[in-house]
DNA sequence: TAGCTGACGCAAA
DNA sequence: ATTTGCGCCAGCT
């Protein structure tokens, strides 16, 4: 069913949108990094937990991978999330990234 | 208010 | 190199 009006949303979520909002095309952070960014290293699960309701399409939420390099999931899909990612130069064997690419603070 | 869930991370076997 | 188990945190029912 459909809320009428938003649920207000926590800074650290907040907080966490905005890290993801800001990694740059090409990047790619950690849940871990993303948390640690955020205030709380060790809410790795909720920004997964956060991304995974997906606020706003416009936060390139696939930029986000697992520390082991493997893509992670994906709302819309794993296989989206690979193409997004390959698509901006990142080269994925198997589902898991070769090299990754942190940007340091922007 | 209390309990359950999951787009994770890391150590151990 | 793989697989299994446990911990951690915010959001949702």
């Amino acid at each position: 069913m459909k809320r009428k009006r938003n649920q207000k949303i926590s800074k650290f979520t907040s907080d966490v949108l905005r890290v993801v909002s800001r990694i740059p095309r090409g990047y790619v952070l950690t849940y871990g990094e993303v948390a640690s960014r955020s205030g709380n290293p060790k809410a790795c699960r909720a920004v997964g937990t956060i991304m995974r309701k997906n606020y706003n399409p416009k936060i390139p939420c696939h930029r986000v991978i697992a520390q082991d390099g493997l893509v992670g999931g994906y709302n819309r899909g794993r296989r989206r999330k690979i193409l997004l990612l390959r698509r901006e130069g990142l080269v994925i064997k198997k589902g898991s990234l070769r090299q990754k690419k942190s940007h340091a603070v922007v």
